[in-house]
DNA sequence: TTGATAACTAAACATATGTTTAGTATCATT
DNA sequence: AATGATACTAAACATATGTTTAGTTATCAA
């Protein structure tokens, strides 16, 4: 017999029961079997059902047969998933303070309060939301007083839009590497792009990528002239 | 029209949430069609869909279309949000279908879903989402696929972003007024303004006013080039 | 009176979803 | 070495379940 865990359940099953678990947290209804095998990369739907026969036997979950996500729970946070205090269908996004998308600003520490946000917007990533001061992405349609909804990565694909610290300063640019050359993008012309080359480049950090945009007070936003 | 709650729903609408919560409550999952039909003695599952549907644009549910029992309730029975520990932090948005935003296109009659959003992000205003298709409004920063945080309003002031209904067409301009004349502006120079007189102003129903805009997907978003 | 909306019936229709049968490979125990 | 359980693949198979089209009836507001 494979290796079982303290209540019985072995390492797959506890996989399975935290997979549906976790479903039925984000979503409001529990996965379909076809979702659970794409889930584990499994092929066939044997697999799973299996799993589900073993969970129900061992008390673990109740099921209805011959019913589509019919699978209800019995034993609750037994084993708690990683990490996860926070359920349901709503993030809460850290509000950073203000920065400077181009002039120089003050680092991203005050943490002004936190924003909850549908789980599904964002493609339920992103990390933290950071307001935007400075005119300098508006190439990219970014404006002062948007909020960016930053994704904490260390690295990022060339010319993504990113969140750097640059010389101990927070900055919104575009990403470009050429050879061993650096290059924090404005995207509006008025400008200058800041090259790092050689020991300069490690002054910057990359914090993260951009995923999103929030805009408030659009009602009062500077009217179009033509 | 049959007399509401004052919370939107009719008599009806507020029996089959009940129910679909009474429901998920009792068993872990969501209710079928087939269920609540027979549960309401009804006939043909259409009246359900009908009652889903209106749940669904009041933002009272969130449905994966096509799926079974994938329904996730968004407000609970004191018509508060769910999905926070201290209720009442979020609101509701319905999303209506997408727009375009400066050429013809459909109503905002389909109804994609809801997204739930912090209370204090849009000052708490705001009526429901639309998703913008054109690029009629890039001056003011606004792109394609930004979800737009429309207010319903019937008035608004000169100068205002809105939405409006022109020929049974939904679109987002400026609204200018000049004496007797209406002017709708994009903020793109590569669009005409429509400019309304006489009887062709009753042609135009002001929907609501654009407050937010929420845009996903940045990274994929198009980058500047200088 | 007219038009819009709500709340349904009726009958197909399309497919998402659970199930079965038959078999393989691995592991732990006896 | 034989046994039983776990953890799968493969391919049908059956049907539960959501959707659509085309109506009807009642109510309310303009």
């Amino acid at each position: 017999m494979k290796r079982r865990d303290a209540r019985g359940l072995t390492k797959r099953q506890a996989e399975m029961f935290g997979f549906i678990k976790r479903y039925l947290r984000g979503n409001g209804y529990p996965p379909t079997i076809r979702e659970m095998r794409e889930a584990f990369g499994l092929r066939s739907n044997r697999g799973v059902i299996d799993h589900l026969r073993a969970l129900e036997r061992k008390g673990y979950i109740r099921r209805n047969a011959r019913s589509s996500r019919a699978i209800e729970l019995l034993i609750d946070a037994a084993g708690t998933e990683n990490g996860t205090a926070d359920g349901g269908m709503v993030r809460s996004y850290p509000v950073a303070g203000r920065i400077e998308a181009g002039m120089p600003a003050p680092p991203i520490e005050d943490i002004r309060g936190a924003m909850l946000i549908d789980r599904n917007l964002f493609g339920g990533e992103g990390d933290f939301l950071l307001e935007v001061a400075g005119d300098s992405m508006t190439g990219d349609h970014i404006i002062p007083g948007d909020l960016l909804v930053v994704k904490r990565t260390s690295t990022c694909e060339n010319g993504a839009m990113i969140v750097a610290m640059v010389d101990g300063e927070t900055t919104v640019k575009r990403f470009h590497r050429s050879g061993k050359r650096v290059i924090l993008r404005p995207s509006n012309a008025a400008y200058v792009p800041i090259v790092l080359e050689g020991s300069d480049i490690r002054a910057c950090t990359i914090v993260g990528t951009v995923i999103g945009v929030i805009r408030r007070d659009v009602a009062r936003g500077v009217p179009f002239s033509c």
